[in-house]
DNA sequence: CTGAAAACTTGGGGTGATCGCAAAATTGCA
DNA sequence: TGCAATTTTGCGATCACCCCAAGTTTTCAG
């Protein structure tokens, strides 16, 4: 039951939309494919991409939804006696390690990756992703420890956090683009993380212990 | 010798354009006011605003010139015995407790930090201003340390130094646009410099000590 | 099954940033 | 003073993005 007609159209032309400028820019470039064209493409009318996009930089990002809250989500589902940073190493091992895509180890990222540095519009969109990303792992973290909003902590750590993933992903994304092989660049990550976690202070290793005070 | 009245004339010309473009958005925002209207106050064409800055944001932004190689300004200059974190965290220590407006510590700052809130184009050129603070500090951690291309360290630990001037001015923005007194802020940020060295290992506190092999 | 309300799409008409070009005004210097 | 280099400007165009009013389609009550 649930819902009709119309809302299964509706994701499915804007899923459609999305398919063909995701598409388009793959084979293009991002700036030098017009809107126009991504609306002449998917055969409806400039008017309707904007209803579903607010903006261009969206139809590239559209399929990174989900991405904003994973590290706060891992925080949240941390183990019990394990601390925040290190949940989030631990997940980020396991997706390393099983060669995930959600990662970026997969066949053909680069060519995602290289789309996006040509184009200082998405560049800038996945800053501010990265941004989101700060904001709900502190929202989590203050959650999690009912630290008070005055306390800097939170913000802090969730610096650190953040730090951890960006250094990832923007190592992946590096070699990716070089050419290397996702099983390659895996090995490769599972040794950074290791530098990476070295780098880490204890306090930071082990704020908010599930289970702890 | 020297420049002749051209080359002054440019300087001129250039800063005057720049000056009123930031009075205009101080005044009523960034988005708020168009090209045009800039180009019409300093009394020259929309095409000479755009032969001296390449993009609408560049006029906000002109006076921070400097500002993207403090960091490794700072880390070239580090004491004997002193390491990269080390030197940052003095002289942003130094820079705190003289209120300095260097580090936005001054009266109207608020009103500066509050266009660019305003406007995501200012907060993704800021993003961009802060990558370049970035790769500089890396740049100058491997020249210090002659490490090598491959080794991933001194792209770490610029991370790392870049978390903590980044959380300064983060602070002291929020701060100073909830309309706080620019002594209160820099007592405040003596703390919070405090709390971030706490959060430091002494890997990243002991890196790039100078004299050290 | 039917007609009106609700939701979606489209066309048309802007605004504003930014670029390229070629003419026009300025300035440096012989 | 007059030519050559440099700037400034006007004009036209492209493209993202917005707003509105006029279709169209879908929903749903009756």
């Amino acid at each position: 039951m649930a819902e009709g007609l119309r809302e299964r159209k509706k994701r499915q032309t804007r899923q459609y939309i999305s398919d063909v400028a995701t598409g388009l820019f793959l084979e293009r470039g991002f700036e030098a494919v017009t809107v126009a064209e991504i609306a002449a493409a998917a055969d409806v009318s400039v008017n309707t991409v904007y209803n579903y996009f607010p903006a261009k930089e969206d139809l590239f990002f559209d399929r990174s939804a989900g991405v904003t809250d994973r590290l706060a989500r891992w925080i949240r589902g941390r183990d019990a006696g394990e601390s925040a940073a290190r949940a989030v190493l631990r997940e980020l091992r396991g997706e390393v390690e099983a060669v995930s895509p959600r990662v970026g180890l997969m066949e053909g990222y680069d060519r995602f990756m290289r789309v996006i540095h040509a184009a200082p519009a998405l560049r800038s969109r996945l800053w501010s992703l990265q941004q989101e990303i700060h904001d709900n792992v502190a929202a989590a973290l203050r959650e999690e420890t009912g630290a008070g909003a005055e306390d800097p902590l939170p913000d802090l750590i969730a610096g650190q956090v953040c730090w951890v993933h960006e250094a990832v992903f923007v190592t992946i994304g590096r070699e990716m683009v070089a050419g290397r092989k996702p099983a390659e660049v895996s090995r490769e990550v599972l040794a950074l993380l290791d530098d990476i976690e070295d780098l880490l202070s204890e306090k930071v290793l082990n704020y908010a212990v599930r289970g702890a005070l």
